[in-house]
DNA sequence: GATTTCGGTCGAGATCATCCAGCATTTTAC
DNA sequence: GTAAAATGCTGGATGATCTCGACCGAAATC
């Protein structure tokens, strides 16, 4: 489904967006044209969800984040998924396997603030709250690599 | 720190880092050497950490995401933290306050791998793993707008 | 009140992206 | 097996964009 090339590129790009088409070129050995067509169809396919920025936090206040574990109270599953959605504050939100059917990542300016938000959803659903000390890994994209032979392996092996 | 043409930059660039120089300009009102000056300033200051892609983890194979909390043996922190920063297929990681010490989360081509990622783990650390079944939020930017002056009182009162 | 600093505009020249014609290779169809 | 069609690439022309220097005005500094 994506050759080399492309990996290449996606490669390029996840450190720098906005790279040019020519130096993109450049790097894989290919015309500009080209590349500017693979991006296309790499955006088309939704391989390439969005070029975007990443912002600090810190500079827009938010001194502190947290991760949070949301266990719905029965019956509220949707009232509690679609009031996480629109509190802005919540940066990330993941719905698991096991008791805790939510986990989220909340973004706040101050302990007051998480408090409050915390407070809101306090009478649909249970919550765990941990405040992150340290992020030793930011977000990252899984590795580029095409599948290696043991991985290919590994997944007939077990089918 | 920020102003409101800095946020209403970010705001574009959240959705598309590739918009041009001369886009940005018109839609904020300025010449483009300006918005180039600002860019740069952005980044110098660190509120902008990168321009970046989002890729779908699908199309490299990832069909399995899985958030795990990890609890290290006693003595064990360090080599936990270094193993995890080394195991490409974590996406993400902070260390948080409470039992577990971190929460991270995997990206994995298919149960079999894992479980051989946790097994490296498992002699050194006290694993929870959970499913992604759904992801109601993707990753997003805190609010970018300006702190409220609410937000401010509370934040004066709270010092 | 003069001066410096900061952030802005404008215009020219350099750089870059896009369009198009043409070509090679692979796939499809008969 | 071969002709036709489709695919993906290149190179160059053209138009769009970026960058750089010169200059300007408002606000802070002395």
């Amino acid at each position: 489904m994506l050759d080399d090339l492309d990996r290449n590129l996606l490669e390029i790009l996840v450190k720098d967006a906005r790279t040019s088409l020519k130096e993109l070129a450049a790097q894989v050995g290919l015309s500009s044209p080209s590349v500017s067509e693979r991006l296309r169809r790499l955006e088309e396919r939704g391989v390439i969800r969005a070029f975007t920025v990443e912002i600090d936090p810190l500079a827009l206040g938010y001194t502190l984040q947290a991760i949070v574990r949301i266990r719905p109270l029965p019956g509220k599953l949707h009232i509690v998924q679609k009031l996480i959605e629109e509190i802005p504050e919540f940066g990330e939100c993941d719905k698991v396997t096991g008791d805790d059917c939510f986990v989220a990542r909340l973004f706040v300016r101050s302990i007051g603030d998480l408090d409050g938000i915390l407070d809101r959803i306090a009478d649909k659903a249970e919550t765990s709250t941990a405040i992150i000390k340290a992020q030793p890994i930011r977000r990252r994209p899984p590795p580029l690599g095409a599948a290696s032979p043991r991985d290919r392996a590994t997944a007939l092996q077990a089918s």
